[in-house]
DNA sequence: CTGTCCATGTAAGGCGTTACATGATTGT
DNA sequence: ACAATCATGTAACGCCTTACATGGACAG
């Protein structure tokens, strides 16, 4: 349950709506951890109850009522809590193993298809990547936030290492496959 | 909802029980697909009403009935046309990152702490792994079976090359933060 | 005048987890 | 004698997704 945490920590920066917290997500986090609006509503409803944040309702004639939400002294201690305690062993689902793993009841041409649609998958990945980091590079890093920077960037930086590996991963077992030699590889 | 697939993936082989798919799992693909019993048997259950499998009830006296599911031909086609219809753009979700991107709000003691846990839990995962892969490739590859063993190889290979990856952008991150220099890496 | 943005939510359903329940058999 | 293994499930709850609903403001 790291969507309270993430909103702990992006509230923690400055109040906001759920809608701005929307936006926060997508144009930060998006990568690894997808937010959706209506659990960022629900969410947001539920952390309000738990008194970790505080809500601010703001009243405009003629509109929708915008709330406000700002973090709460439990809800700040919360999130040192949890940024500082170490995550349990968790178990990523990889899709994608168990359609290789079970790729011998494939013929050849259909494992590779498979394979070459997701290496390009992953091309297309990296690249976008690569373009974010680079333009995010280009941003003026202001110097007195300079750690949070790098921080930010570290996020971005193993997304790229880790879709290079995929990549790598995935040119190695195809030219294994096409070439007809079953040999792992040994570490 | 890869688990029925991976279910139909097993029962491809033989017909089993839930209890036989429960320890299938658990000795093969519980790293990238870990399965937990009281799911199995809803899913089976469920995948009997849809048509893909049949149940076959053996009574035994005195003991609980033992319930031996068979792939049908339903399940069969489905199985085949999963395993060759690339997944859909999907995003992982990674908690550590969500700490990271945060930790500018720790001190510097608490970021390496957490860190430095990361990396020794890396270690660990990465012995885990190297000792499986090099038991399994003891284990007699029957030369008949060696694109399929291959395959499971693979698998093998890409938890162990991904924790590497995660380690080694780990101590670079800590390397940064305890000198204070923090220079992005350029790609 | 059509569509996108701003801004809020509700409803229904799927996938997964944890905990609980039962009861014979085999191993130490 | 006690624990682990074999073998089946049920119940309840949590997280997340998709789809639906509302309605003003503003840009092309």
């Amino acid at each position: 349950m790291s969507l309270k945490h993430a909103i702990l920590g992006f509230l923690n920066f400055k109040p906001l709506s759920g809608y701005d917290l929307k936006k926060a997500f997508d144009n930060s986090v998006r990568h690894f951890w997808p937010a959706n609006q209506s659990q960022i509503y629900r969410t947001l409803a539920q952390m309000t109850e738990e008194g970790l944040l505080e809500k601010e309702v703001i009243e405009r004639e003629e509109r929708l009522d915008m709330k406000i939400y700002r973090i709460s002294d439990a809800g700040r201690a919360e999130l040192h809590h949890w940024l500082t305690t170490p995550l349990p062993e968790q178990d990523n689902r990889e899709p994608l193993l168990i359609q290789v793993f079970f790729g011998g009841q494939l013929s050849d041409e259909e494992l590779l298809a498979l394979l070459r649609h997701e290496a390009q998958a992953t091309e297309e990945r990296l690249a976008v990547y690569t373009m974010i980091h680079r333009t995010t590079l280009a941003n003026a890093p202001s110097p007195e936030n300079a750690r949070a920077f790098f921080l930010s960037m570290l996020t971005l930086e193993y997304g790229l290492r880790s879709n290079q590996v995929l990549l790598e991963w995935l040119n190695n077992a195809l030219q294994q496959i096409e070439a007809g030699t079953f040999t792992p590889t040994t570490f």
